[in-house]
DNA sequence: CTAGGGTTAG
C-alpha cells in the first residue's frame, strides 16, 4: 500500500511539473482532481506542497491559497512555495501575511524562504519596516552574511527600498560576492537613474574576475540607454555579439530599445530584424523605438505586423501603441485600440487607461477622456497629467482648474510641475488670465513646487495673450533662472500678435543670441516688422539673415498618391497638373468666400497691394499640395499632407472651411504638429 | 517539493 501510493505520488509529482512547464491551469486541476481521488481520505504533507507549488507557479492565488489552507500539517516548504509564487507575481501583501502566519505557527523559514520574503519586501507598499524584520530574523537564522542567495536578495531589498547607503555596505562587506551581488548594483543603479554607476560596477565586476552573464549585459545597455552613450553601447554590442549573449532574447530586446533610445531607431530595427526568437517585449520594443523618434506611421504598422503575427494586445503594447495613435492624432485609431484593450480586459490597466486618456485629450475629445478618466479605479500622477493635458489643449481652463482642485482635495496624489505647466497652459489659452496669474504666484507656497523654466515661459504667453506683454517681461527680469528660448519665444509671439513691435525686438534680439542659426525667429520678426507696416526694417532682417549666412529653410508642402511623393513649393507652377490645381484653388476661393471666408494676409512678406498679398497667399504650397491631394484622392480618404515649416494662419484658416465645403477630412503634419480638418474645425482649436 | 539579479508602456 505504502509503495502503491509512493508511486502513485511520483507520477502526480511529473503530471504537476508538466502542468507548471506547459503553463497550463487544465492540466493543474486535472493533476489536482487526480491526487484528490488516488490519496484521499489522507493526503500526504508532501503532496500538499506539490499543489500549492502548482497553483502558485500557474498564477492562480485562490487556489494557491486554498491548498494552503488545506495542507492538515503545513510545512516550511508549502509555506515557502506559496510565498514565492505571491512575490513573484508582484502579490506581495499576501506573501508578507504568509510569511508572518508562518511565524505564528512556530515554523522556522529556510534558505528558501528568506529570499522570497526578501522580494515580498521590497515592492510591499508604504511599509518600509518589514525588510528591516526579514533582515533581522534571516540574521538570527544564520544565513547572513554566509548564504549568497539570502544576502543578493536582502541587498536587492535595500535598493528597492531607498537605502542605498545600508545596501552599499551590505555589498561591500559580502564575504562571497557573486555575479548576483554585481546585478543587484547595477540594475538599481540604472532603475535610480545613475546609469554611469551601473557602468562602474560592470567595470567593477570584470576587475574582480567575474563574468558578466545575461543580466549584466542587459543592465549595461539599459545604463548607455539613460545616459545615452550611443558609442560605448554600441563597442559593447560588438562585444556581445562575440560572446553569443546576442541570442537571448533579452538581451537582444534590451539592444533594441537602447538604439531605439539613443535617436537610432534604424539601428534598432536591424537587430531586431537580426532576432532568430522574438517575444512581446521584442515587438513592444520595436515598436517604441520608431514612436519616440517621431516615426508613427512605423510604429503603427509594428504593431499591425505584430498582430498578424499571433501576439497578443498585451497593456504594455496597448498603450504604447494608443501613445502613437496620439502622436498621430488618430482618433479613428485610437478607439479601435480602446475596443481592443476593452476585448482583452486591460482597460482598467493603469497605463493604458491614461494612455487612453491621453489619447482623447490630444485628439480633441475631451469628453471621451473624461469617460475614461473618471472611470478609472485608481489614478496616478500620470493620469491626472493626461487629463489636464488635456483641457490644456482645448483651452478649458475652468475644467482644468475644477479637476486641479479635485486633485489637490483628493489629496491622494500630488501635482507636479507638469500638472502646473498643463493648468496655466490652459489658463493662458482659455483666457482666464487673473486665475491663472494667481497660481502661478502662489505655486510654490501653496504646492511646494519651485516654478521652472516652463512655468514662466506659461506665465509670459499668459500675460502677453491678455495683452500685458510689459508686465510679462519684468517677469523675465526678475527670473532666478535663465529665461530660455520658450520663455523669449512667448514673449515675441505675444508682441506679433498685438504689434508691441519695440518689445518683440528686444525679445527676437535674445533669441538671436540664444540660437543664432535659427531661421524661425528672424522671420518671425521680420513677419512682426512687416505687419506693423515697417517695410524697410523687415527688409533690413532679411538682408542680416542673408549676411550672417543664416537660411530660411524654404517652405514646401508634399503628398503622397500612388506611392509617389509630389513636392510643392510656394507659387509653384511646374507641377504637370498645374491647370487642373489652378483652377480648383480658384473654384474653391469663391466657394470659400460665400462662406464667409477672409483671407489673412499677414504672412505676407512683402509690401504689396492686399489684392496681391492675397493672390500670394493662395499660392502657398500647403493650399497646391491640397488641390492635387482633392484632384487625385478619390474621396473618402482624408488627405494628407505634410509641411516642413509651421502652416500658415490663412492656410490654416482656409483648410477648415475647406474641410467642411467639401465634406473630407484633411490631415496637415507641419513642424511642430499635426491638424485634423474636419467639417469647418480643427482639432487643435486654433491653438498652435 | 520551496530561492536571489533581467527586457517593453502612460
Amino acid at each position: 500500500m505504502a509503495a502503491a501510493l509512493a508511486a502513485d505520488a511520483q507520477q502526480l509529482a511529473a503530471v504537476v511539473e508538466a502542468a507548471i512547464s506547459a503553463r497550463s491551469p487544465r492540466l493543474g486541476r486535472a493533476a489536482h482532481a487526480r491526487a484528490l481521488r488516488l490519496l484521499a481520505p489522507s493526503v500526504p504533507p508532501f503532496i500538499c506542497a506539490h499543489l500549492v507549488n502548482l497553483y502558485s507557479k500557474l498564477d492562480l492565488p485562490g487556489a494557491a491559497a486554498a491548498a494552503l489552507a488545506a495542507d492538515p500539517s503545513p510545512t516550511v516548504v508549502s509555506f515557502t512555495a506559496f510565498i514565492s509564487g505571491a512575490a513573484q507575481h508582484g502579490r506581495p501583501v499576501p506573501a508578507l501575511s504568509a510569511f508572518a502566519a508562518m511565524l505564528r505557527l512556530g515554523l522556522r523559514p529556510n534558505d528558501f524562504t528568506f529570499p522570497s520574503a526578501f522580494k515580498a519586501a521590497a515592492a510591499a507598499p508604504g511599509s518600509a519596516a518589514v525588510g528591516p524584520q526579514v533582515h533581522a530574523l534571516a540574521l538570527r537564522c544564520g544565513y547572513l552574511p554566509g548564504d549568497a542567495f539570502v544576502s543578493c536578495a536582502a541587498l536587492d531589498m535595500y535598493f528597492k527600498t531607498g537605502r542605498t547607503v545600508l545596501a552599499r555596505r551590505l555589498f561591500e562587506e559580502m564575504p562571497n560576492r557573486n555575479v548576483v551581488a554585481w546585478n543587484a548594483v547595477m540594475t538599481n543603479a540604472v532603475l535610480d537613474g545613475r546609469p554611469l554607476e551601473t557602468v562602474e560596477a560592470y567595470f567593477g565586476l570584470r576587475a574582480a574576475g567575474g563574468a558578466p552573464n545575461v543580466v549584466s549585459v542587459c543592465a549595461f545597455f539599459n545604463a548607455c540607454a539613460g545616459a545615452g552613450c550611443l558609442s560605448l553601447g554600441e563597442q559593447f554590442h560588438g562585444f556581445v555579439v562575440k560572446c553569443g549573449f546576442e541570442k537571448d532574447v533579452s538581451v537582444s530586446n534590451s539592444m533594441v530599445d537602447f538604439y531605439g533610445k539613443c535617436r537610432c531607431a534604424g539601428k534598432a530595427r536591424v537587430v531586431f530584424d537580426g532576432m532568430g526568437v522574438r517575444n512581446s517585449v521584442s515587438w513592444c520594443s520595436m515598436l517604441v523605438a520608431h514612436a519616440q523618434n517621431g516615426e508613427e506611421e512605423e510604429a503603427f504598422f509594428v504593431y499591425l505586423v505584430a498582430r498578424r503575427a499571433g501576439e497578443e494586445p498585451t497593456d504594455f503594447m496597448v498603450s504604447s501603441v494608443l501613445t502613437t495613435c496620439a502622436g498621430l492624432l488618430g482618433l479613428e485609431l485610437g478607439r479601435a485600440l480602446h475596443a481592443v484593450a476593452v476585448r482583452s480586459c486591460i482597460d482598467a490597466n493603469i497605463f493604458v487607461s491614461s494612455a487612453l486618456v491621453d489619447m482623447y485629450g490630444k485628439c480633441g475629445r475631451v469628453g471621451d477622456a473624461e469617460q475614461v478618466f473618471f472611470e478609472m479605479p485608481q489614478r496616478n500622477i500620470v493620469s491626472w497629467n493626461a487629463m489636464t493635458g488635456g483641457y490644456a489643449h482645448i483651452g478649458d481652463a475652468r475644467s482644468a482648474l475644477a479637476v486641479f482642485d479635485d486633485m489637490i482635495t483628493g489629496g491622494e496624489t500630488a501635482p507636479n510641475y507638469i500638472t502646473l505647466v498643463n493648468v496655466l497652459t490652459a489658463c493662458s489659452r482659455g483666457g482666464l488670465t487673473k486665475e491663472g496669474y494667481e497660481l502661478f504666484e502662489t505655486m510654490k507656497q501653496r504646492l511646494g513646487i519651485e516654478p521652472r523654466v516652463e512655468h514662466y515661459a506659461c506665465v509670459v504667453d499668459l500675460l502677453g495673450r491678455a495683452g500685458m506683454e510689459e508686465r510679462a517681461y519684468e517677469i523675465i527680469q526678475q527670473m532666478p533662472i535663465r529665461p530660455s528660448i520658450s520663455v523669449w519665444g512667448a514673449l515675441l509671439g505675444a508682441c506679433k500678435m498685438h504689434g508691441k513691435t519695440e518689445l518683440g525686438r528686444i525679445a527676437a534680439e535674445k533669441l538671436f543670441e540664444l540660437d543664432p542659426q535659427d531661421p524661425g525667429n528672424h522671420v518671425l520678426l521680420s513677419n512682426m516688422l512687416a505687419s506693423a507696416g515697417r517695410w524697410a526694417e523687415a527688409t533690413d532682417v532679411r538682408k542680416e539673415m542673408k549676411n550672417v549666412g543664416i537660411k530660411k529653410d524654404p517652405g514646401r508642402s508634399w503628398i503622397t498618391w500612388k506611392n509617389v511623393v509630389h513636392v510643392f513649393h510656394a507659387k509653384d507652377t511646374k507641377h504637370e497638373m498645374n491647370n487642373e490645381i489652378q483652377a480648383l484653388l480658384a473654384e474653391l476661393k469663391g466657394q470659400m468666400q460665400a462662406a464667409g471666408y477672409m483671407p489673412d494676409t499677414q504672412c505676407a512678406l512683402y509690401d504689396l497691394e492686399e489684392e496681391e498679398k492675397e493672390s500670394e497667399v493662395f499660392q502657398h504650397s500647403e493650399k497646391l499640395a491640397l488641390a492635387f491631394g482633392l484632384i487625385c484622392i478619390p474621396p473618402g480618404i482624408p488627405i494628407r499632407i505634410m509641411k516642413n515649416l509651421r502652416i500658415c494662419v490663412d492656410c490654416h484658416r482656409a483648410f477648415k472651411f475647406i474641410s467642411g465645403i467639401i465634406g473630407r477630412e484633411i490631415i496637415v503634419r507641419d513642424n511642430s504638429r499635426f491638424h485634423h480638418f474636419k467639417n469647418y474645425e480643427c482639432s487643435c482649436k486654433d491653438y498652435w
